[in-house]
RNA sequence: GCUCGGGUGGUGGAAUAGGUAGACACGCAGGACUUAAAAUCCUGUGGACAGUAAUGUCCGUACGGGUUCGAUUCCCGUCCCGAGCACCA
């Protein structure tokens, strides 16, 4: 009987299902394990190849966590709302709701060949309204809530309310961004408009006025993760800086707390470091310059993070856009400043990014006075520094700061080097590293040493104070489209008024027109009765983090109607063990969702501060492409060899019609009609068609569709060789070359079970020592393969097992059984159909991981007292006895030996031809 | 420019508390079975040299140094590749 992949996975899928073996449900007798994917975003296009090998990874180990006693979360479900979906209805007409649904179909069939084994008992989808009032609850707290800075902690604005009320906003500690101070008395007379402005500025979820990206071409504003290189993410179209007033998350309250939550997090150092850099964290000291516009006086903020290069400044630099340049500029030096920040105005965000070796600025006719020295430090105007950093202001310290340098060297401005035997003549000296001159009070000190000492002193001289900025910058949360969560938030005589928790959902109204204004209006603005008791209510929906942001907290309690988690589920389910996806929502999803859940842990909703205890990164599958070369400007094509000898042009052909990159000619004339007719340049009879390992999409005619691969070698050897491409968190083409090696493992192991015949092979002898040794070898390496993600390993370790299991023609039942076990992880259709006929009642996802014992593989150990060089015993650990002589000649050989005589116990390998033999002296 | 990874056969990749480098698989070559093919099985497969042969010797983990009896592994320097950040003061 061969082994029959498509009836046994077809039976075993039916089985999973009926019996709903994955189905869990909080279990106080055994230990959790909660197991996440990121959750896929179902697109028109299906899944490829690449997008399971997570998915299979995960499973994996869900499944190991099951056999080892765990009560495992292995959930699953779709983050639907998005971009994509409503393109497509700008462009077919077809309702969002519409093609979302047919997707997720798609790939939950998809999905199902694969033998996950999720409990779908708990799909949730971030576009059903049972959902995303959940969405929309948190948002509600959000805007609910301002962030307390004393207690570090959000905390209910009654409570603001209340301090306004006593002793206005002088004191407060709160992170905010009103400008305004008043006092409890002033409070008191603001109109309720006027209080609910100011209250604005410091909810959490607030409405407020900034530069964003808006995308024209989009018709919306994206978030800072969104915007690549000044080019939306999502379809590279260009992204202009533009105010508009948007909803916004104070994600920046919450920077400290998402940089140290980092620290015990079990994520891989690159992506801590990538979170790390968009947090931006910079230690310093915001500073006062006194500074003097002909006759009127200011004092001015600067922050820097070199203060101990405080006698090396120069000159101090202000944004285009601070609010100093019209202050400081004198009537003298306006023309020139106008005709500056018109160019600066030309420039567009990108041009601005990539030329940031042109060197432009302006000077404004205004001195600063250095604060120790009492030198006079012109004003300029630059670019390069940025009006959203800090303060938009900068002192420049030109001979350890390469901008700077770069800016004085160009204007002509003076620099001053304040560490000793630094060259400067050249470049700038920017290590933190040196002795301190021309530093006045700091001569003689390290960098170090004066960095602390310059704090020091410019705070005892109320000079300034120390100071730490973030890059990190609130979310902004608006996007004018239509696919999203409606915000619960209406408008009475424009004062934005959550709506009252008792009418979530807000659910998104049917529209007939789904293209956006261009204005900036978002489509909802054209729905019928879109409004709360008669007010307006908004118009814009949520981003697409909105609804990833909690998913992990809903999949606990996915059917609750009352609380996004019960208190229960989430005690007993606390937070993810193990997440698994890509690096590319290192800084939004990421950063989002423990944001999200930070706040949700202030308010006391959820038990964890930290959403994903470890997280692992899987690799991206690229395709393999095949070109074609045509001859320019005919319909011939030219063997890839024989190119050169042509002007050709190269042209994605689908992998399909290419075998071992030899094109088959007949299936392309069929392929386009453009090439119905081509004529072909062949070398050797064959035209060899041109590759290369780009991303895998449809529009590069390279994608592998994991169904056909199911079709032809089933799912077990699909997820066998995805783990076997090679280690899970490196990039890598697919290619179909290995994938019969691993399929004919299945086969050899199926051969253990049954002869060609289909009689069972399998007895009820006891095993020997060899074969124990086999199996309890593959016992050791599976579990720690599993534990630390080394999956394309074990793969090779139960080949090695299987061949020498076959080569000792063992087909014992004590063997067997916990081969299958251990086995089923990886391959669980063929696993379970193994298992039921070693005479198991399914599943073998409830049996146990076998127990390794290391008695079985244990090396014979001899001790042998060599005298060698006065009295000393060799404890020598090695399975083949060998001859007291033998050890003793190899122990003597190596003469170097000698050396160690007159210690006490060192652990040694000595190498003898063939041998190796660990001593122990 | 800065930060973090990484460079091992024809290919994907094994092996690092320092100890027989190249597991396993692909590919390739040869063989068995077959009228033939497919499938399956067996053998060989880093390089160079010597030998009829079994086999032996030398060189080999990007490059140059160092530590060590011993380095793919640890340290220093150089080169290359990948990822991320990038006028962030």
């Amino acid at each position: 009987m061969e082994y029959n992949f498509s009836e046994i996975e077809k039976k075993w899928h039916s089985y999973w299902a009926n019996h709903k073996t994955f189905k869990v449900s909080e279990d106080p007798t055994k230990p959790k394990f909660y197991v996440l994917d990121m959750f896929p975003y179902p697109s028109g296009a299906g899944l490829h190849v690449g997008h399971p090998l997570g998915y299979i990874a995960s499973d994996i180990y869900a499944r190991y966590k099951r056999l080892k006693g765990f009560n495992v979360l292995h959930p699953m479900g779709y983050d639907a709302f998005g971009l994509p979906a409503e393109q497509y209805a700008i462009q077919t007409g077809q309702p969002p709701q519409l093609t979302t649904k047919q997707n997720i179909i798609r790939y939950r069939e998809q999905l199902d060949k694969l033998g996950f084994s999720y409990d779908w008992d708990r799909e949730i989808c971030t576009c059903d309204p049972t959902y995303y009032q959940w969405t929309q609850w948190v948002f509600l707290k959000m805007f609910d809530h301002w962030y307390n800075t004393e207690v570090d902690k959000a905390k209910p604005i009654e409570e603001l309310k209340e301090i306004f009320n006593r002793r206005g906003n002088e004191q407060i500690h709160a992170a905010h961004h009103c400008e305004k101070s008043f006092t409890a008395a002033q409070w008191n007379d603001f109109s309720e408009n006027e209080k609910e402005d100011i209250l604005m500025c410091y909810r959490i979820a607030y409405l407020g006025e900034t530069f964003v990206n808006w995308c024209p071409h989009l018709g919306t504003v994206l978030a800072n993760d969104e915007v690549k290189e000044g080019f939306s993410v999502r379809g590279g179209h260009l992204v202009e800086q533009k105010k508009m007033k948007q909803w916004q998350l104070r994600v920046s309250a919450y920077a400290q707390r998402l940089l140290e939550g980092l620290e015990p997090l079990a994520w891989s150092d690159s992506l801590k470091e990538m979170q790390r850099n968009w947090i931006g964290r910079s230690e310093g000291a915001e500073m006062e310059f006194q500074v003097t516009c002909l006759t009127e006086k200011y004092s001015m903020d600067i922050f820097t993070t070199r203060p101990d290069t405080l006698f090396g400044v120069t000159f101090m630099v202000l944004a285009p856009e601070s609010e100093w340049v019209n202050k400081l500029t004198t009537p003298e030096h306006k023309k020139e400043v106008e005709q500056y920040l018109s160019y600066v105005k030309t420039k567009t965000e990108r041009e601005r990014m990539t030329e940031t070796h042109r060197v432009t600025g302006v000077f404004t006719g205004s001195y600063a006075t250095h604060p120790f020295t009492g030198k006079k430090l012109p004003v300029w105007i630059s670019e390069y520094v940025m009006a959203g950093y800090g303060t938009g202001a900068i002192m420049a310290v030109p001979a350890h700061d390469s901008r700077d340098y770069l800016f004085a060297k160009h204007f002509q401005l003076p620099i001053v080097p304040i560490i000793e035997g630094c060259d400067v003549s050249e470049e700038s000296f920017e290590a933190k590293e040196g002795i301190l001159c021309n530093s006045g009070f700091m001569n003689g000190m390290t960098v170090e040493q004066a960095i602390v000492a310059a704090i020091e002193e410019v705070e005892k001289q109320h000079l300034g104070v120390r100071k730490t900025y973030y890059r990190l910058r609130d979310a902004i949360f608006s996007r004018q489209r239509y696919w999203g969560e409606p915000f619960p938030i209406y408008y009475e005589d424009g004062i934005a008024k959550p709506l009252p928790e008792s009418e979530l959902p807000l659910t998104l109204p049917h529209i007939d027109s789904f293209q956006p204004s261009g204005s900036g209006e978002a489509p909802l603005a054209g729905a019928k009765d879109w409004n709360y008791k008669g007010y307006p209510l908004e118009t814009c929906t949520m981003p697409g983090f909105a609804g990833s942001s909690a998913y992990y907290l809903r999949y606990m309690d996915p059917h609750n109607r009352d609380a996004l988690v019960s208190e229960e589920a989430n005690q007993y389910w606390q937070n993810v063990d193990l997440y698994i996806g890509g690096t590319e929502h290192a800084t939004g999803h990421l950063i989002y969702s423990r944001f999200w859940n930070k706040f949700l842990y202030d308010l006391g909703y959820v038990c964890r501060e930290e959403p994903f205890k470890k997280l692992i990164n899987q690799g991206m599958i690229q395709g393999r492409s095949n070109f074609v070369y045509r001859i320019q400007n005919t319909n011939t094509f030219v063997s890839l060899n024989l190119k050169d000898d042509y002007e050709t042009t190269e042209i994605h052909v689908d992998i399909n019609l290419v075998e071992n990159d030899q094109l088959n000619i007949e299936a392309f004339k069929q392929w386009n009609p453009e090439y119905a007719n081509a004529q072909f340049i062949l070398e050797d009879d064959q035209y060899i068609c041109g590759w290369a390992v780009e991303k895998m999409s449809k529009s590069m005619f390279n994608v592998v569709n994991p169904d056909d691969i199911c079709a032809q070698y089933g799912a077990d050897t699909l997820r066998m060789y995805e783990m076997f491409l090679g280690p899970l968190e490196q990039s890598k083409p697919w290619d179909t070359n290995g994938i019969d090696g691993v399929h004919r493992f299945l086969r050899r192991l199926w051969r253990l079970f049954f002869d060609k015949e289909g009689t069972s092979l399998i007895t009820k002898e006891a095993p020997d020592t060899e074969e124990q040794k086999i199996l309890h070898r593959l016992i050791k390496k599976i579990e720690e393969d599993i534990e630390n993600f080394s999956f394309n390993t074990s793969v090779s370790a139960f080949m090695i097992a299987v061949n020498e299991l076959a080569g000792l023609s063992c087909h014992k039942h004590a063997v067997l059984e916990p081969l299958v076990i251990l086995l089923s992880p990886y391959a669980p259709h063929i696993a379970e159909e193994l298992w039921s006929l070693l005479g198991n009642a399914p599943s073998v996802a409830n049996a146990k991981f076998p127990k390794y014992n290391p008695e079985f593989i244990k090396e014979q150990v001899f001790e042998y007292p060599v005298s060698f060089n006065g009295k000393l015993r060799f404890k020598i650990n090695l399975a083949v006895d060998l001859s007291k002589e033998a050890i003793e000649q190899a122990v003597l050989a190596d003469e170097r030996i000698h050396k160690y005589t007159g210690e006490k116990e060192i652990k040694r390998t000595v190498v003898v031809p063939g041998k190796i033999i660990n001593i122990v002296i």
